[in-house]
Order: C-alpha cells, then sequence, then structure tokens
DNA sequence: TCAGGAATGCTCGATTCTGCGCGGTTCCGG
DNA sequence: CCGGAACCGCGCAGAATCGAGCATTCCTGA
C-alpha cells in the first residue's frame, strides 16, 4: 500500500477539497483531535487515517509525548491530562459561512463606542474576528482564544478577565474571575452557549463556566446569544440564567421552526439570519 | 522602441493557466481568508491560487509571521494559537540558546507544588515553556503570549490575571491587573525587565506596566529577575522596583563583568549560565 | 523621459521531512 | 516459560522545502 498516499478514501474525514493541508503542522491537531475524543488511539489507525507511514507517526507521538501533550503508550498513546469533555479545540478553524453570517449580524448591534463582552465559544470567536473591522470598540473577554487574536489589534481596547483556565474551552473561570467583572460595565455581551431552551434557560457542561457567564450576564445592559441551530431546545449540565435575562437570540436560518415558536412566545426576540 | 511599453509578458510565462496574478496588497487579504476557512495553508497551493511563485508566497507568509497573523510551519502555515512550538522560532535567533540555557536554570529554583509567577517578555517565555516539563504547579502570569501557550497543558494549573492589554508587549496591566493579584500569594516570580541597574534598580519602558509588576513583585516570596546580558546596567523610563526586592539574578555567561560585580556589591545574587 | 526603489522570479546550497530496512524489545497465547 | 508476532528506535537516502543572493520587471515621482 505504498503506492496509495492520498489521504482520500471513500467515507474518511471532512476533507474541503478546495485546499491541501499542510502536512505535519496539520497531524499534530488531527492526533490531538482525535485522542481527546477517544482517550487513546493506535499507530496503526493514525497512519491509515492521515495518509502517512507508521514511522512518521511514532515521530510525530514522540514529539507530543515530549511536549507532554499527550503520553506514549505501546502500540499507540493515551491522553495526558484527566479533563476531557468537549473538544472545543481549534477545529473551529472550520469557521462556517453559518457562524459567520451570525458574526456579521452580531456587528450590526454594536454601537460606535461600546463595550463589548464576549464569552467563550467558537461562535463568539467569529464575532472577535469580525469585530477588528471596528474602531473606538473596547472589547472585555474572558476566552483566551480570543484575547490572543484581538492582542495584536490596536484599533480596539482589550480588557481580559482574571482567573483559571479550563483547557478545554479556553475560558478563564472562578472567583477572579467574576470580581475582575464586578468593576466593568458592558453595553452588550455575545453569550456562547451549550444550549438554549424556554424552561431550563441557558446552560452549559461545566458549573464554574455557568457562574462565571452569569456574572458577566449580570454586567451587561444588552444580552445576545449566538448559538447554532444544534442548540435550541438543548439542554445540559450547569444552568446559567433564564430566557428572561436575554435581549435576543441570534441563529441560523435553518434553525427548527417550533424551537423558534416556543422562544418567540416565551418572550424572547428571536433573529435568523 | 516607444511605441511598444508593453512590459507584460502576454502569454509566455511558464504559468499554467491564464490567471492573473493577484497583486500583493490583495494576496494578504486572501491568504489570510483561506487559512481562516482551513486552518492551515500550503505553500504550493498558494502559489497556484494566487499566480506568483512560491518565493513571493513565502515572503508575504514571513510578513504575516512577524506581523502576528499566522504561524510559519513548515511547508505552510497555520493560523495562529494552533502550533505547537515544534517549528523553533528563528525570529529569537541565536539569542534563543542563551534564553534556554537560563530558562532551564530557572526551573531548578522551582520547588514541587509550588506557585509560579511569570511576568512578560521573551526569557519569561521561554521559562514557562520549560515549565511544562514539570507537573502539579500552579502558574500565574500576566502575558497573553505566555497563557496562550500553556493554556493547552493539563499538567499544570493556569491563573491569568485581568487587565488591559497592551498590544506592544503582551502584556495584561492595569488597576483590574492588580486587583485580581492582590487575591494571589506567589511563591516564586521570574520577572522580565528592561535594565536593571544597582541604583536605579529594576525598570522597564512602559509605567503601567511597571507599576503592574511591582505588585506582582510584591505578592511573591522569592523574586528572581531572567535578563539577558544586555539588560545590566540599563536604566529606561519607568522604575518597578529596587535592587534590594530581588532574591536572584539569572543573567548570561558573557554579562559585562564590572556591571555583575556592581550588583554583587549591592548585595544580590548573580548567577551566570 | 528617466532614475531609483519596490516587487517578483529564479537558482543554488542547506535544512527538514518522510519512508524503508534492520536489529532489538515487548506483548500475548499456549 | 517460550516462541512468534507486533512494535519500537535508529540510521540512511530520496524528496520536498527553505533562505539568500541576484537579475528582471513594475511602479512612482521628479
Amino acid at each position: 500500500m505504498t503506492a496509495d498516499r492520498r489521504p482520500g478514501n471513500p467515507g474518511d474525514g471532512p476533507r474541503p477539497h478546495s485546499i491541501r493541508p499542510v502536512r505535519k503542522a496539520d497531524r499534530f491537531g488531527r492526533i490531538l483531535e482525535l485522542l481527546s475524543q477517544g482517550g487513546s488511539v493506535a499507530v496503526g489507525d493514525l497512519s491509515a487515517e492521515l495518509g502517512v507511514s507508521e514511522a512518521t507517526i511514532r515521530r510525530d507521538l514522540r514529539a507530543l509525548d515530549e511536549q507532554r501533550l499527550l503520553e506514549r503508550a505501546y502500540g499507540g498513546a493515551v491522553s495526558q491530562g484527566t479533563a476531557y469533555e468537549l473538544p472545543v479545540r481549534y477545529r473551529a478553524g472550520h469557521a462556517r459561512a453559518e457562524k459567520k453570517r451570525i458574526a456579521r449580524a452580531a456587528l450590526e448591534r454594536v454601537g460606535d463606542g461600546e463595550v463589548v463582552a464576549l464569552t467563550g465559544g467558537t461562535t463568539t470567536t467569529e464575532v472577535g474576528r469580525q469585530l477588528v473591522h471596528r474602531s473606538g470598540l473596547s472589547v472585555v473577554t474572558n476566552a483566551l482564544n480570543i484575547a490572543a487574536e484581538l492582542a495584536v489589534r490596536p484599533n480596539l481596547k482589550l480588557i481580559v478577565t482574571g482567573g483559571v483556565a479550563r483547557s478545554a474551552s479556553y475560558e478563564l473561570v472562578g472567583p477572579l474571575a467574576e470580581s475582575t467583572l464586578h468593576g466593568i460595565n458592558i453595553d452588550v455581551a455575545f453569550v456562547g452557549v451549550d444550549g438554549i431552551d424556554r424552561d431550563a434557560g441557558l446552560t452549559t457542561q461545566n458549573e464554574t463556566e455557568a457562574a462565571t457567564n452569569r456574572v458577566l450576564i449580570e454586567r451587561s445592559r444588552r444580552v445576545i446569544v449566538v448559538a447554532d441551530a444544534s442548540k435550541l431546545g438543548r439542554v445540559v449540565f450547569a444552568s446559567i440564567c433564564p430566557v428572561s435575562a436575554v435581549t435576543e437570540l441570534l441563529t441560523e436560518a435553518d434553525a427548527d421552526p417550533a424551537q423558534v415558536e416556543k422562544l418567540r412566545a416565551a418572550g424572547l426576540t428571536v433573529t435568523t439570519v
């Protein structure tokens, strides 16, 4: 099977066939992603999945092991830390057209010179990327990945909350984050959630994250939830706040009409883009 | 030959198709757009896509890398924040080996389970990279770049101070940062400075940064300054604290002996590596 | 019209990545 | 306890990629 070095097998990864990924740099991300999903990976499987020889996979695993990003095991590797829930990881590189549309709509809700807050999440990250096209804004965030992206932009003021970093979501949470937020007044907050439901309100996987997001919402005059269609009607572990605390919901055009109607009936403004 | 001012080659170029080359200003935007779609881009594909040579693409990528808008990788580039250290920075040049030696010496000054603080700076960033080889540590930092690198490490606890981000140095500073630090007790702080002098003490270019670093030092039981040889005897604008507040100075072996002697005479422990 | 600077393409030696084979090590069933 | 099979690390060689220097082309302003 040495001849077939193409990764494109029927039914394998969701490869956008427009641009070929950078071989080595991309493999590292894929390996870590697969690892966070399954908890362990095998050399043979990675070789088949990524279309490179097993020798190369071993070299990759050794490099990642030296960086303490995984732990080498006979025949493959196992995940290093114990904490893994949702591999939010960088797969946001998919920057789907939907999220971008939502982000652009979000931009229209921001007035000149306002103080904007962003929680963690792939959709809010996209909102952050769009914000760089505006000037004179202040951006408050507890998401490290958003902060890192916006730090280089001199045209907006970036305020980062303190706190303990959660490696799964890149969010800064905990009492330190909340006390930072207490000294801040926010005009409009864009909130990413794992679920929004008429009765259960906004929910997310982690209870500490929920508490921090709750404080952020309390400090904001307007609260806009950005969520793709899969989040509507969904309820997960930790409760953030009821929908009555939300000003508006921005979601995709192909969201379930029944769910949209339920939320509207509860008095929430729902906009689909 | 005034009539034939046609400099362009109508079609004799070695180009496969009649693609109009994309000029420089547009290329940057296109590259970043493709990067945001796929998470990574290859030099060869960009060359074909934009109708310019690979050499030009490499020059573009280097420029974008210097602006921190992407990260260069072998064979192409990946979007910022997703690189895993391995592609060694050539930006730091030869100085990196020196910084690495200092960082390794710094590692020996950290006990198991201690709370370590890092201010901003290239040397402290290198210390942060070395810290991942230890487990059970807590790391406090006000440097966004360090936080972003350590956020993916599950083997240590990362605490980020709040504050306003300075785009020049990636540091979080201001009253928010200082109030975050007031709730924290630090075992050992590694401090990067722009100058250290027997009489003027520790100095840095920005006064807000100096104030924040001063608070961080006050909260630390041990204070270790990490600085390359060029910083010794140097005095810049903003004062952080006197040398009496410092536990130890870690610097290069080829530091000016006269400066080292002056600092030692003032009672400071100076170690060269 | 002309000159100079910026941008681009090309060549070349050096570096990095990758696949393959070899010998040693680890795992597993009997 | 033992033998086969799978797995590992290492070194080598070919291929891909890189950075730098130089020639050519394009652009701008005097």
